[in-house]
DNA sequence: CGATAATTTGAGACGTTTCAAAGCGGGTGG
DNA sequence: CCACCCGCTTTGAAACGTCTCAAATTATCG
């Protein structure tokens, strides 16, 4: 990890709005398209069941989707979060079955689009095709980016580096306050995504509070006081986790 | 996991050649521009290394491919191995930077090609996009099947789910026999696949072997013995698994 | 205000890593 | 053709980190 001028603000690495805002770019007709398929869903609904037919894309509009997978002993690993801008097709290589579940951590708004219908979109949009392009590589990156510490790392990391990411995301769409922002999850549910057990997140939150790195309030509102100490626990270089996880983040 | 018939050969789970030969099928053209650009790897050799400039696609024509990405402190995770037919875009949100190292698992050709020509060939190859879509839909699946091992599983269950995969994958492609097959892997990088150390990996390959489930010659020669077995202890249902991960493979 | 879920903390069990040393195997040069 | 060397595998023992179980505390919601 390089070094870094410390006394630049945060602003300057988690810029707001830097996501192309492509609905309402392309023309009026998708946003028409996009309202007539979106369906509101309430806290902890399951969109998508592990193994159910689904050819389609969910694209969220306001909410968080967790995309999550079970062992057969009942064990749940959350794979990623769609968070409002972003899309997603659980398809598997069939073309039919979904290979995960689709849970609403909170109330969301999701437009459901079949798969012929959002090829039609990506073949007739190019501003549209090439904003999910980058979305999709984004998404590449960031699932890098999570085996890698879900192989390697210990708790403090993995937790440390889940915080960053979703902050820089949450920044990324104009979600943060000075490195504040609310993740609608549990702490069990921080610990499916980051593969630790819900005490043990407990302890890993604590620490990093103890350490004057983060502070949380009611349930889940994360404060990240010391973003650079955080960066270094996570073992990250802020500069190109940016670059490679936030679409039009461009250095 | 639902109980399955298991006197049925493993040919009836683990076709051969269920993907679809992909390249011969569009037009000689493409042939010649894929032999124009492929490289000669040794193994070992670095194809592309974290944070490089490298806005293309590596297409491999044979050989094995390891995408890895590494923590400061020189920790390695292999994130996908890419395999003769399946190719790999290594470009971040950015779309110049690589977020990841590809390296040459054994001497491989590798067809290198531009983000430009590789749009003009999605768009001008219906059949190329569709069995690249494919192939990248199991790609997710196989990602999202790992992470949850990853997160969740302990190291039988890894190592097993790993051997699993990958016979599959090679079965797909005919490169087993009976349930036998080589992979150009030491136990240091099965290690950085399944995220464990290679004392470890040495450990279960063993425990496996004295069940009775799998055996190994020079090298990295696997034999399965027992699949129903090791799907068990994989926590795998090898029907969805199929469907999931193979391309063509719809039951 | 009571019921229920989520968080917090402790203590012990368990699985994996680390360190260290020995054994094997393949390749090279004598 | 053998001797040597180097990298990979194998095994043991101890250290470490995370999980599990259990109980106390705190939030949340009707």
């Amino acid at each position: 990890m390089s070094p870094r001028d410390r006394s630049s603000g945060i602003a300057s690495l988690l810029v707001k709005d830097v996501r192309p805002p492509w609905d309402g770019q392309e023309d009026a007709q998708l946003e028409r398209l996009l309202s007539d398929r979106t369906r509101a869903l309430s806290k902890g609904a399951l969109l998508v069941m592990e193994s159910e037919a689904s050819p389609a894309r969910y694209l969220v509009r306001s909410g968080w989707l967790a995309v999550a997978k079970s062992l057969p002993d009942g064990e749940r690993q959350i794979v990623e979060f769609i968070l409002p801008g972003e899309s997603y097709d659980p398809t598997a290589a069939d073309g039919q079955t979904s290979f995960v579940e689709l849970e609403a951590l909170c109330d969301s708004n999701v437009a459901v689009i079949d798969t012929t219908t959002w090829s039609r979109l990506m073949k007739d949009l190019p501003d549209l095709r090439r904003c999910e392009s980058q979305l999709a590589k984004a998404a590449w990156a960031r699932q890098a980016e999570r085996m890698l510490r879900l192989g390697k790392s210990d708790a403090e990391t993995r937790v440390a580096y889940a915080l960053i990411e979703l902050c820089m995301r949450m920044t990324a769409i104009g979600a943060t306050e000075d490195g504040a922002f609310h993740v609608p999850l549990s702490q069990q549910q921080l610990g499916e995504f980051t593969g630790l057990s819900s005490v043990h997140v407990c302890r890993t939150l604590r620490r990093l509070n103890r350490q004057g790195l983060i502070t949380t309030e009611d349930h889940m509102d994360i404060n990240i006081h010391d973003l650079y100490a955080l960066a270094d626990l996570a073992e990250v270089d802020l500069t190109m986790l940016r670059r490679d996880i936030i679409p039009g983040a461009a250095a």
